[in-house]
DNA sequence: GTCCATGTTCTTTA
DNA sequence: CTAAAGAACATGGA
């Protein structure tokens, strides 16, 4: 469910339902999400205020009035909701925050599991990831991508190397570029890492634009659906026409994911013009 | 029953 | 040694 761009949405629902209010109560419903194991979310939380809600990558860090600070990840079914009127299933925690008058809860539900709630303290809310793709220069993309020889696919999925973009909007930004998903990451041309910038950006702007893509799982804090899986290109798409060329999408495996690309418009070999 | 899933991490293999 | 492929995690939907 969460790459950047519904990451991105969460956070925009959440913050102003967070921002300057102060946490009352914290309910634990199931310790094993809460990490590193055995940190005493209520004890650190209660009383303290919200100051920021931001995105790193795929990760939601609050910060709190005490300098401290955590982070959320949705993993592949974690959800957040803001005052959800009937209780999610495999909710995990509940957050109650008020600033004296208005009051509102925060519920993290996650039936997989796969995601968690993460105490930082003062630790540095980015460690492990690589710059993020709104913002990173083309030259700092060739020279990352140059230091490897695996597919291009699994390159951008690595979050060490580019933070936030996942298996949808890796397919989407390659396709938008032209370069096929196992081509060398090291072959990459400084001229074609400008491409495949430019695309990365094009494409995580529009998908936030549409509020993120709903696939089966994702929602937003307030329970709305992102937009954006109608304009997908190719993820999902196998065997129906490419909307450039009109050639069937093909779907292959890489680096263990689901690989979605046009053989005509993204050619193995780069065409010489 | 089978296969697949928007993610990450640990283990195994080359 | 490093890099990359594969398995594992847990649940639910088609």
């Amino acid at each position: 469910m969460p790459e950047l761009p519904e990451v991105q949405t969460v956070v925009a629902s959440i913050a102003p339902h967070l921002i300057g209010r102060t946490v009352r109560a914290v309910r634990v419903h199931r310790p094993q999400v809460i990490r590193p194991e055995g940190v005493c979310l209520p004890d650190l939380l209660q009383g303290r205020q919200v100051l920021a809600v931001r995105r790193r990558g795929k990760r939601i860090i609050l910060e709190l009035d005490n300098g401290r600070r955590l982070f959320i990840h949705l993993g592949m079914t974690g959800r957040l909701s803001i005052d959800h009127a009937a209780p999610r299933p495999h909710t995990h925690l509940e957050i109650d925050v008020s600033d004296g008058g208005a009051a509102r809860r925060l519920a993290f539900s996650d039936p997989r599991r796969f995601g968690g709630v993460f105490w930082l303290g003062d630790g540095a809310a980015d460690e492990g990831l690589g710059p993020e793709p709104l913002e990173i220069a083309p030259t700092e993309l060739h020279a990352r991508l140059r230091r490897t020889r695996r597919p291009l696919k699994a390159a951008l999925l690595d979050q060490a190397l580019i933070a936030g973009l996942g298996n949808i909007y890796v397919d989407e930004s390659l396709h938008r570029a032209g370069l096929h998903p196992l081509l060398r990451a090291c072959r990459v041309s400084a001229a074609r890492a400008v491409d495949l910038c430019r695309a990365i950006r094009a494409t995580l702007r529009a998908a936030i634009r549409a509020g993120g893509s709903t696939l089966r799982d994702y929602a937003d804090a307030g329970g709305r659906p992102g937009g954006f899986q109608a304009a997908h290109r190719v993820y999902g798409r196998a065997g129906l026409p490419c909307p450039a060329c009109a050639a069937p999408v093909r779907r292959i495996v890489v680096a263990g994911r689901s690989t979605h690309f046009c053989p005509t418009c993204q050619p193995r070999r780069a065409r010489r013009l």
